[in-house]
DNA sequence: GTCTATAGGGTGATAGAC
DNA sequence: GTCTATCACCCTATAGAC
């Protein structure tokens, strides 16, 4: 279901790649038909309207979320250190789709506004469970919240902030916050 | 200069209104022109394109921005608390025009998104001069972003965020990174 | 300065051929 | 399943009356 070489998933990954590359008003049934090699029509077949087309990559971040839930809290290198390092964007299926959406909640759509909202819910529940303190666990999420405005939506990382060792340098700070227990391994 | 009654600030007034209740999408020219109480054509008289709309309210941020700038440096209870507590919405005439900014940086508008950095960067570096530690310093300007996008993209607060005393709290939290020095009264 | 009218282009969606 | 018309609508911008 997921990986399907589908006609319905070929075009949802083509309004994925337009609406990341191109924004929320760039992706039009046109614009989307002919990155998918399909006409308008071919397309409203699959999707009967623009609302079902965006329902569908709403379905799609959904299921992806569902996943990394999992291995959020499975994570290794614990919680947080997953959350802050996921943050900013590395080019999985999960964050293209979590783009293409923001991309789209950033124009009017309400849904997609909700959907995003769901996501960081998600987020920031594993991260209060990995940390004690709420007020530790809120600063944490606000600084992943940070780190996703600014690679995503400001587009403005060509600073100091792909430099290697600044995530590591930035979970340094952040694990000044919690007194008792683990950055890393809160093994098994 | 800034605060005339005169018909373009009336026009700018009603662009501002439109785009933070309605979105990118919404402000048309006339939606904007009965906003504004005039015709499509009235608007155009006043500012000869949607551009030159857009340009007029660049400049109005600009403007703000850098009476922010003074207020941010010389502000009694520090630069990082103040920083933090106007990251979230309170409704200046600044953040107004920050946000209606924010809503056309949603759309495409590329002028817009750099606008929205360069004020960004204004807080940046007063942040970091006021912190010693440039590590500490990203950390809490990300905490800022964070706060912005709940506030502004997500319209997401009605969590615990609104809630008297998140605001200290979290300050209290931030305060714990930097080691040497003062969070409220580095005195004169 | 402000209005109405209209041109010109784009957008979502339908109908019907293949 | 996919395509090519084609429709009705909305948006920016211009022209010219008042």
């Amino acid at each position: 279901m997921p990986r399907a070489d589908t006609a319905r998933d070929r075009i949802l990954d083509a309004f994925q790649r337009v609406l990341i590359s191109s924004g929320e008003r760039a992706a039009t049934l046109d614009a989307v038909a002919a990155a998918a090699g399909v006409s308008k029509g071919g397309l409203l077949y699959h999707f009967a309207s623009k609302d079902a087309l965006v329902d569908g990559l709403l379905e799609r971040l959904d299921t992806f979320a569902a996943a990394d839930d999992e291995r959020m809290r499975s994570a290794p290198e614990g919680t947080v250190d997953y959350v802050i390092r996921t943050s900013v964007e590395e080019g999985s299926a999960f964050d293209e789709a979590l783009i293409a959406v923001s991309r789209l909640a950033q124009g009017s759509h309400e849904k997609a506004r909700t959907a995003l909202a769901a996501v960081r819910a998600r987020w920031e529940t594993a991260i209060a469970a990995a940390v004690g303190d709420p007020a530790v666990a809120r600063t944490i999420m606000l600084v992943s919240d940070g780190l996703y405005y600014n690679s995503t939506l400001l587009g403005a990382f060509e600073t100091s902030d792909t430099r290697d060792g600044a995530m590591d340098e930035l979970l340094a700070v952040l694990g000044r916050l919690t007194p008792a227990s683990p950055g890393p391994a809160a093994a098994s």
